[in-house]
DNA sequence: GTCTATACTTGGATAGAC
DNA sequence: GTCTATCCAAGTATAGAC
């Protein structure tokens, strides 16, 4: 409910900061870590170069921001999508959409700057904790899909759920080095087959196991 | 055989060469790629910074000689350890053991460069290409597993291999977050543990499969 | 093959006008 | 809150001495 003049001159300025979160996620995603400096930001949102250190102080800080922003946003929509999620082959399914969401700048963006990031000291921390609730929300429809399975207590669903976490990293990655992306593709039709077949007899725990060796 | 003369000028450069592309991995890992500029590279190798571009002719070049380096040194590593592997439980194993080498400069600094060059264009697929060699490796590891077994011909070996690649690239660089690691190493734990349960029952087919829901 | 010196470019960051 | 102008640091790359 901003009168127009409000609207025109953005009082807060928090427009402006969406605008320029934008612009650094897109350069990230398209230029890499390496070339995303405030000059190139600013080209990419097409304003200027100073505004990044009126708005967040630094580079560094303005892409922390951008990291948060992107994670807040993978979470929310991943959230409505594994709501529904009670069996391992939902949970691939999901995935494998987000995956091919090749309209979104989050994700690729994401991956290049945890990588990126790994090495300096102090940021790492603090984007393991930016992090987080992805793999809670992960480990939540985990503990769905097993809900009432006799292997349940066995399964170490936090470590399960960051372990997708570093995969679905990791895919993303390999999947950016090759532009015509049939492998992913390919491997997350595999996976399904996989969870097709194998969710089942885990979550129902008809198996009727026989000697392992020894 | 050198003579003495010829091994003080070292009459190729080739030791020079050597050196350089160690100092580039060091720096890449210790700095991550942002951080890995000429002059980095030169303190870090105490050489001169005109040295780089004498032998490698730019600092892209450098660094695309390193992955290659880092993966064939890998790939050496990799190879006498997975030839011995037959179950899967002896592949976690591997895998925590390449993990756990912590005085390895290679394996996060080509994590960082695989991670950084996923944006820019033409550098994917040579990366792509150098990687190869070390997803092939893994998929005849799992071949071996699977040996035997009634499920080998249901399993896209290739596509599980390149699945491991992603999961061990994403896991390196989740870790790398988080300064005291207690959570790969847990992971590994978990990973061992389903490998030595879950590994048998699939390498052997005694799964007496009861009826999978509809 | 290796070093010093240097030209040139880009980027981070700030000051001050609007 | 946004823009222009500018300073300074760092980096790439080359020329030429040794």
């Amino acid at each position: 409910m901003a009168t127009v003049a409000e609207r025109k001159i953005s009082r807060t300025g928090q427009e402006t900061r969406d605008r320029i979160i934008d612009a650094a996620l897109e350069t990230v995603r398209d230029q890499g870590l390496v070339g995303a400096s405030a000059r190139a930001i600013a080209r990419t949102g097409d304003f200027n170069q100073a505004l990044v250190f009126y708005h967040f102080g630094s580079i560094e800080d303005l892409l922390l921001a951008a990291v948060e922003r992107a994670s807040e946003r993978r979470v929310a929509r991943f959230e409505e999508e594994l709501a529904e999620v009670t069996e391992l082959a939902d949970l691939v399914a999901v995935a494998s959409k987000l995956h091919g969401d090749s309209d979104d700048a989050d994700q690729p963006a994401l991956a290049a700057m945890v990588a990126g990031w790994s090495a300096t000291s102090d940021l790492g921390p603090k984007i393991m904790q930016i992090l987080k609730p992805w793999d809670d929300m992960v480990a939540d429809a985990l503990r769905r899909c097993f809900e009432g399975s006799p292997f349940a207590p066995l399964i170490p669903f936090d470590d399960f759920a960051h372990l997708i976490s570093a995969l679905f990293l990791g895919m993303e990655m390999m999947s950016r080095l090759d532009p015509d992306d049939a492998r992913t593709d390919h491997l997350f039709q595999s996976l399904s087959a996989f969870a097709t077949l194998g969710g089942p007899l885990l979550q129902a725990g008809q198996v009727q196991g026989g000697q392992a060796q020894s």
